[in-house]
Formats: C-alpha cells, structure tokens, sequence
DNA sequence: CGGCTTACG
DNA sequence: GCCG
DNA sequence: CGTA
C-alpha cells in the first residue's frame, strides 16, 4: 500500500511538479560545503520527497539555511566567496539536526538555539553581529512575527508612536509617527535579539532618534524620553480620550487644551454636543475598551454564519483581522463574508442586519455601501465595488461566555442559556432601547457586553483582495500598497489591484495569487504582523 | 526637501 | 522620523 | 474629522 502507488506522477508535462509542496513558506538551502555532491544531492532529494521547497540556488526567498558542521563563519565566508554579501533577516542558519529532525516529525520544526549554527568559539569575532544584514526595505516583503526577540525595543517605540501622532499637525505629526513605527517592525523582523548599538545603527529604519533610544534601554534598560511621556498628562489624557469610539487625535486634543482630562469632564459639560457615534462610545467605554477575547470572537463568528447560511446556503463567514494574524485578543471582531458564486452575496449583508436587528443583537450599526454606478463604467463585469461593510457594535450577552465556557452556546445554532434570541422577551432586559442615554433610568446592570463587529461583504472576484486587506496588518497594508505603487506601478486596494499601464485588473483567486502578481514571497498572517 | 495607504460616511 |  |  506505501509502494509506489504514483505513476500518474510520471507525466512528461510537469515532472518537477512531482512531490506536492506542503510547506510553501519553508524554503531550505543546503550549504554544499564539506559535503560530497552525492550527499548534497540526496539530502535534497530528501527533502522535496517530505514536501519541503528545496532552493538550488540561494537567494532572497530562502527561509532556512542547513549547513553540516560548519560554524556561523565559516558559512559567512562559503556566502562571502559566492559574491552573497549579505543574509536577509529571518533567514536561519541551522545545522544538521534542524534538518533530520523536519525530515523526521514531517514538519518544519521550531527553531531553536541548540538548533542554529553556532559561532566557532576561539575565532576572532567576526560573529553573526559584523554580518552586514540587509534588509528588504518594505515591511510586506519581511517576516514580522506576533512574538520575536526585540519586545523591549518596539513597545518603547510604539509608545513614541503613539505620542507622536497625538501631536498636532496631522499628516506631518502622523508620518512623524509612522518612522517610529518603521524603526519598530524593522526590530520585529530581526531573528535574535539587539545586542549591540552599532548593529542597530546599520539596520533601516533606525535613524539618529530611535537609535539613542535603544541605546538608552541597552544601557539603563529604560528610556527616559519614554518615561517622561509616560507619566506626562498629555500623553494619558489623549489615551484615555482617543479610546472613545467616534473619537480621534484631532477632538481628544481640543478638548485636552480646554483643560479637560476625565471622561466625566465631558459627559458632565453642556457646551460639547457629541455625534451619535461617540454618544454611544461614550457609553460603552468599558465594554469597548475591554479586550475581545478569540472564544468571544468566535462565538460571534459562529452566530454570524448560522444567520449567513439560513440566508444563503454555501455563504462563507471567515474571521480576519488580527485573530486571523494568531492574536488572542483584539479590539474588534471582522468577520469577511463571501459565497463562492458571484452574484450571490448581494443584498445578504442587509439581510443578514435585519436579521441581528430582530433578535436585538445590535447596539449600534453604521453601513457603507460602495457608491458605484454600473452604467457609468465600460461594461466589463471588474465591478469595481460591489462592496459593502457594517461598522457595529454586538450586544455580547454574558451567559454566552462567563457561565460555561467549554459548552457549545453558540446563539445562532443552539440558544444561549434558557432564553431563545428570537423571542422578544429578551429585549425587556437586554435592550436599553437605542442610546439609552438617559441619565440613570435604568440602573440594573445591563446583560450584555459592547463588543465592536465588522461585517465586510466581498463578491468572490475580490474575495482574495478583501481577504489580504482585512487581515491586515495595517501596516502590512500600508507597506503593501506603497510597495505596489513605488515598485510595481500598480494600485492595490481591498478589492482589486490594477495595473495602469496596462490598463488592467489582475484577478486573483487567493492570497497566493495577490502576493504573485506582487512578485512578493507569500507570507503567512501569522507573519504579517507589522 | 518632498513623501509617507486608501476609501467612505 | 527616516529615506531617496 | 472619523472609521477601517
């Protein structure tokens, strides 16, 4: 039965596509050095049998490097020679045992310290840090990690991030911020940790600014600049303001300089009249700056498809965002749905909010409609928006998830504790009608919890576009488009890429094919965490 | 010294 | 803030 | 200006 069962496989056409690739983000180059060509050769051959991408030659795209008794020097001068000046961060130097080791359990398996090349002890230190690394320069074409090894760095320069674009100014105080948050993923994307300041200033992204800071917390291990902000009343009082739905840095500030600093300073002031949105984000400030929790997300997931598939059979519900990036928190909820035919979204999303409507699922909901008239453009079915999304806000009944975790209480198939959500009986209690502004009039505790839920709605001909950008990151997105801009002459956007040039709409049926038409290597979600 | 994602309400 |  |  394992004997070869695979002649099929033995077609003229496509011989090289023999093995199937079951690990396309792991791209392994075996150092032929101290290893005859037969070895070299057959662990290769091992290799592609397990499923594993094999480069012949080294380049950009490689993720792992296999040398066999050989120190991080030695490779270094075996590149060196080869007129490779340079390795890419996230590209691993591994030895021998990495590689039995995959070969063994299947799998690509986790990299370890014991697992990488080590530096030949006695040699004068030409070590891995006086590696000129170089480094793709767009954030899209690196590996950003949730988890790395320069945790210490980034949460200091995402502080100055964030303070920079609480500054005035807007476009300058919010590009000013952006280099912070370059300097930032620069480090994420580094394999080891930072040890040395000169290592640093040669990386980019990390000009004279963000350079004293690692330098400060490499040698005190905190940054004073960092502290002061810290502690400093700006800085918190437009944290606490900008927390506010319906709020950005531009209102937060206003009110700051008016002296204001407490959440009750504004809701107890008569002058400032509030949108219904931060009305409403006012109100729920503790519920929408409460983490949502995956099992939360989840649950609204499953509830969403139940409602999504009674309406349209073979509709697909997909959790993106930065759940789908591997956290195990967010602020929100975005949920893409889609439904393999074209044509046969349209109008669900409405019905789908009526639906949640009824059942008294909804605490807020503002919805977009792309304004695209079909008439006005040639003809041609690249339906430039069929597009629509719902910013709103889930009314998280608290016996979903507080009472019994493990239990299957997803609402949409089995009703949550004992009462049916589609009874109205729960709106006594649950609902307090639309604002419930009105000051005091209800003082029992509410039964549910503001979670913030988008619902985007994407035709399949841009399934893979809307996918790609609402899993984001954002900085992953904006990476991507202006690397499409600058380098490839095209515009990217959530539901298409076009090529100006020539005056075309490149289709694409996944992610895979997003990233092709880039001409950048596919990256995980996991690892587009910019 | 200009530029920094993109689109909608 | 950092790059070209 | 605010949302993503």
């Amino acid at each position: 039965m394992a004997a070869p069962r695979r002649k099929k496989a033995r077609t003229v056409e496509n011989e090289k596509a023999e093995p199937q690739i079951l690990f396309p983000e792991t791209k392994i180059f075996i150092v032929d050095r101290k290893m005859t060509k037969s070895r070299h050769d057959f662990l290769q051959a091992l290799a592609r049998r397990k499923g594993f991408v094999v480069c012949g030659q080294f380049g950009s795209t490689v993720t792992h490097i296999v040398a066999e008794d050989l120190s991080t020097e030695q490779v270094m001068e075996y590149f060196q020679k080869k007129g490779v000046t340079s390795l890419y961060p996230g590209q691993e130097l591994l030895n021998m045992e990495w590689f039995t080791r995959s070969m063994e359990e299947k799998r690509p398996v986790l990299c370890t310290d014991s697992l990488r090349l080590k530096p030949s002890q006695a040699s004068v230190s030409v070590a891995t840090e006086d590696i000129p690394v170089r480094m793709p320069s767009y954030e899209c074409q690196r590996i950003t990690a949730l988890k790395h090894h320069n945790h210490r760095f980034t949460t200091a320069l995402e502080l100055l991030e964030e303070h920079a674009g609480y500054q005035g100014g807007g476009q300058r105080a919010d590009s000013r911020a952006r280099g912070f948050r370059r300097a930032s993923c620069t480090l994420k994307s580094l394999s080891h940790p930072l040890t040395s300041i000169e290592q640093a200033g040669k990386l980019p992204n990390i000009g004279p600014h963000s350079l004293a800071v690692i330098k400060d917390i490499l040698e005190d291990g905190y940054s004073q600049e960092v502290q002061d902000i810290c502690d400093g009343d700006f800085y918190n009082t437009m944290q606490l303001f900008t927390g506010i739905f319906g709020i950005g840095c531009s209102t937060a500030r206003k009110w700051y300089e008016k002296g204001f600093r407490t959440l009750d300073d504004i809701r107890n002031d008569s002058t400032i009249t509030l949108r219904k949105d931060q009305k409403i984000g006012l109100e729920l400030y503790q519920d929408l700056n409460t983490p949502v929790t995956l099992a939360e997300a989840n649950i609204i997931q499953e509830l969403v498809k139940a409602e999504v598939q009674r309406l349209q059979p073979g509709a697909t519900v997909v959790l993106t965002g930065g759940f789908r990036r591997g956290k195990t928190e967010g602020h929100d909820v975005d949920l893409l749905i889609s439904h393999p035919t074209e044509g046969k979204e349209t109008g669900l999303l409405s019905a789908v909010l009526a639906r949640l409507r009824r059942k008294n699922l909804l605490a807020y909901e503002s919805t977009t409609a792309n304004t695209y008239d079909p008439s006005t453009v040639t003809k041609k079915e690249y339906t430039l928006d069929h597009f629509e999304r719902c910013f709103s806000i889930f009314k998280f009944d608290k016996s979903w998830i507080s009472s019994k975790p493990t239990s299957q209480s997803p609402p949409g198939v089995v009703k949550p504790g004992t009462s049916n959500p589609d009874l109205p009986h729960q709106g006594d209690r649950v609902s307090l009608g639309t604002a419930g502004g009105s000051d005091g009039e209800s003082t029992a505790e509410k039964a549910w919890v503001g979670r913030r839920v988008d619902l985007i709605i994407a035709p399949a001909s841009q399934y893979a576009y809307a996918l790609v950008g609402w899993t984001g990151s954002k900085y992953f997105n904006r990476s991507a488009r202006l690397y499409a801009e600058r380098e490839m002459n095209m515009k990217l956007t959530s539901h298409v890429l076009y090529d100006p040039v020539k005056n075309q709409y490149l289709s694409a049926s996944s992610e895979e094919d997003v990233f092709r038409h880039l001409q950048l290597p596919y990256r995980e979600p996991t690892e587009r965490n910019c």
